[in-house]
DNA sequence: TATAATATGTGCAGATTGCACATAGATGTA
DNA sequence: TACATCTATGTGCAATCTGCACATATTATA
């Protein structure tokens, strides 16, 4: 059913990840939270957070930096120092940092909430399938 | 940052649960798993998935249900029996069924995605903040 | 010189969602 | 009777997010 390319793979493939509302921002958050890098180096990154095999496409990384540059949750510099065309490197605010806090949270009740119907879900398979509603 | 007055309650309130895509897809087919119904109904059983506080509009539900009868995961037929407006009763189909076990899979590697981050955000917050990089 | 890797970005279309609104039968009440 | 309310299903629209295609520029390599 869903039509993304991305959702199913083109016909029920390999489960993906990304299923999450917005999951790169707090992922890029945390990737921040521990080191200040550029845009590039946290596309990287993101491999660490379920995106290895079906990685997040740049243009939504650059997006969501700028957004969350504008928003003040992190502030930017360009590095021209090394070799390859400059970099805009991020740091994390303290704005960051309490809005990372309520990301972990709300990602804490999702959890809660998936562990819900999986429960439910294991639970009704269990309680006899075979006979049909 | 989210603009949807649904992910934040206006102003970082409450942490809100469907945050994953289509959420209401699985939790409806996993419903009528268990029982036909129609969309009314269904709607009130959705409480159950977290969806008691902040209900799921209406217009999403019967989409859904239309989506997914095109689809032929569910069939529908009218009950005009019992007092009131007409019911839309819907059953899952067997290929709902197959596409059910697809979600449950999918969501057990969003849960365990989700774990990761939340494993290591503790981690690295157990690790000396305080320090600023 | 041409190609690839690094690095950042824009434009656009498709999909999902929530809000507002429309319709209509049945029931309760002033 | 008139009305409001509850049940029940649905449409239209705008905002948002995502992925794909494409643009641009610097440096390293064959």
């Amino acid at each position: 059913m869903p039509r993304g390319r991305r959702w199913r793979g083109g016909r029920g493939e390999v489960p993906c990840p990304r299923h999450v509302y917005r999951f790169v921002e707090p992922c890029l958050l945390l990737l921040l939270h521990r080191n200040q890098t550029h845009g590039y180096d946290l596309m990287d990154g993101l491999k660490e957070f379920g995106f290895a095999e079906t990685p997040v496409d740049s243009s939504v990384v650059y997006r969501t930096l700028r957004a969350m540059e504008a928003a003040g949750l992190v502030t930017s510099t360009w590095d021209t120092t090394g070799s390859g065309p400059p970099r805009r490197v991020y740091r994390i605010t303290a704005e960051g940092d309490r809005y990372l806090a309520w990301w972990v949270a709300d990602l804490r009740e999702t959890d809660r909430v998936l562990h819900g119907f999986l429960r439910a879900y294991d639970e009704h398979i269990r309680e006899g399938v075979g006979e049909y509603h």
